[in-house]
DNA sequence: GTGGTCTAGACCACC
DNA sequence: GTGGTCTAGACCACT
């Protein structure tokens, strides 16, 4: 279900959040359905419960999972998008650096759109994610 | 010249990097001119000369600039733009968790291929850098 | 486990490395071999953990070693040996170097070559290194 | 007539010490040969004087040139080769270095077996230097 | 003057 | 526990 890679320099807990995140925009994982447990997800991935449950908690911080007490971990019903200005500012940043790193790797700014272009295939099988 | 965010989780050594490879590419820094010194640097944006030294050293390493024994540091007179598969893999992996982040941010495509286009406005302005 | 001369003239970040990557050829230490910590490390050579763990990151970036996140340093599985040819024309300078220094300290070819037979069998004790 | 590389990490009064050696070992630089005056050879290889002067001390208290005051620098006319101890130790350390280098570059011993005898050739074409 | 190396000691994020 | 980053201050070799 999900691939781990402890050599990355991403957080094992980073990844796991991004991989599950990605999984619910590509609607592999739909509201509502059951999350493995955090000793299941830890087992199956090779990785602490503790960071498993990092991840969690910080999926759960922003919206995206929701915990039952006792019945387990699901996936929320509704994706608040709030338009966070803070978060704006990070992607922003985060886009400028691409862009930097792109140029002295020598990516043509067509090629990054390509990409994207792809993505957003892959992402926006079941709803239209990117044209709200 | 440069300015640094100290409460940036972005290291130091990672903001100079980034701030100076962004004015090469702006064209304010030409091939052959002379880098502040290790210790200037560090006076300028208030840091440690050791951490200005392991930017400019990771910058070296990268051939974005070059150090001249006893002379001075100094911005390379040929940019290397191999196409390193493995850059372009991480690149392409960055564009992919920004996509994610992009989209539970309720940031549209439209919106990041316009700041795209404006950055290349910002970076392009006296050579062609993403049209090559 | 690794001796450090103080007084050398080769820096200490170098000797650990080059005695840890001599270790690995010995295959003293084997792959998946986990290293001493950085702190570890510091306090059996007498030496400060930033200098281990610069010797540490270099080695990693020559893929020799890897860390794993939150768990420690570990020997490579696999040994990258990529004919770079950079690597080539050093190794080769370097090889004039010491050709030079030994005609003027009256240093036979035969002597040198007996060296590098010893050290030959020194180091391929568990595996024929020199002769893939 | 000598071609020095300021971005080369080995010092710039070493490269010309190296390479005036090796003319003297080539032939082409005989006993009793008035070599260029600091200035000359600053000039001619854009250095400081400063380090073409130590070049030549160094040199000098080597036995490899001599100054006559007020007539220039020359080749020296005998050539003491002293089986020094420490050199010899240092050689074989290099060596050693050498050896643990070429292996994580993939090089075998026979190659470098191969680049010494075509050097000895390039070297000794006037004199049987490494078989006295 | 320049950068390269090292120490000492600290804080942090991650596992 | 681990490594990653940073500061402060020092010494050295090279130009």
């Amino acid at each position: 279900m999900i691939e781990i890679d402890p050599r990355s320099t991403m957080p094992i807990y980073e990844q796991i959040m991004q991989k599950l995140k990605e999984l619910c925009i590509k609607g592999v994982l739909k509201p509502g359905d059951k999350l493995p447990s955090v000793r299941e997800m830890a087992s199956m991935i090779i990785a602490n419960p503790n960071t498993v449950s990092k991840a969690y908690k910080e999926l759960e911080r922003e919206g995206v999972i929701e915990t039952l007490r006792g019945r387990g971990t699901f996936v929320s019903e509704t994706v608040k998008k709030t338009l966070d200005e803070g978060k704006m500012k990070m992607i922003k940043e985060a886009l400028r650096q691409i862009m930097i790193d792109a140029f002295y790797a020598g990516i043509s700014l067509e090629q990054m759109y390509q990409w994207m272009e792809d993505m957003k295939q892959e992402f926006g099988s079941d709803d239209d994610a990117f044209h709200k």
